[in-house]
DNA sequence: CGGCGTAACCGACGCTTTGCCGGATGCCCG
DNA sequence: CGGGCATCCGGCAAAGCGTCGGTTACGCCG
């Protein structure tokens, strides 16, 4: 299952806000009978379309600092930056992006010491031109799907 | 149950990660009977600890462009822009950030005309100072939760 | 000190949901 | 036309779940 069709995307929309529902309602929201639906919910799973279910917690604050690393690079693409940050677990989210910028980084670490570790880390790459910090002071909107 | 305990916390770790685990395999994992956990997943369910079961979708962004909107208020907090902002769909996630950035808002948008349009709008209000759009070319990193 | 109420735990029961199978249907292509 | 393949359905056994009564642990107060 490489394309999806229009019940796939029917089940992912449904399942990425009610990922517990029962297989029968499912199926009778999507209008396949219960077996086609787990057959199909079972394919998305393996082929890694679904990477899984998670339960949303609200206002667990786990004490960690969130913060956007905004980096320039010399030359883009620039090699062996990507490897080295997925490195670090606390690299959340690394984005190739247009403009002025040439990555986003997203970091959850525990403390400042922690993020200034990795701030240097990443800023004494060669391939790194500018580093700009920013700190999440506060998450003002964050819309989990749809 | 307004006091979450270990036990509690626990079984939130475990579900924010695998929320469609057995309540059997959850029981033996906090050293619980499988009833007792039932009652206690309940509890925060009813109480809003747990707002929801999600599916994690991969590269569902299919035609939709990301793109982050680096903002600078003339003065912070600036009132009404995050109303405004609360008002566009498209808007996932806004982020009040230290350093020279204050606001750092991800969108979601069908086209480049309407990531325009939205640009647009925001630029336009009074508050705003400066604003710098990064379009997301790849996502080179992406870990749902740890 | 002892009795009582509440809260949390356990094990068991019955219903619901799931995973899996055989068989039917539709479609492609030689 | 007729296999091969993918997808669908219905049904069955197994595993899952919510719920119940009974038990234990703990704090309160006479």
């Amino acid at each position: 299952m490489r394309e999806l069709d229009a019940k796939d995307r029917d089940i992912l929309g449904i399942l990425s806000k009610e990922a517990r529902i029962p297989l029968k309602t499912l199926a009778g929201r999507i209008g396949l009978s219960r077996s086609a639906t787990s057959e199909r919910v079972a394919s998305l799973e393996k082929s890694g379309v679904i990477r899984g279910y998670r339960a949303d917690i609200g206002q667990m604050d786990k004490g960690l600092i969130c913060a956007f690393l905004l980096v320039t690079l010399i030359r883009t693409p620039s090699i062996g930056i990507l490897d080295q940050l997925a490195r670090y677990p606390e690299v959340r989210r690394v984005s190739s992006v247009s403009g002025q910028l040439d990555l986003i980084v997203e970091v959850e670490v525990p403390s400042i010491d922690r993020l200034n570790t990795l701030r240097d880390l990443i800023a004494s790459h060669g391939g790194v031109e500018d580093l700009t910090t920013a700190i999440v002071l506060r998450r003002d909107i964050e819309r989990a799907v749809d």
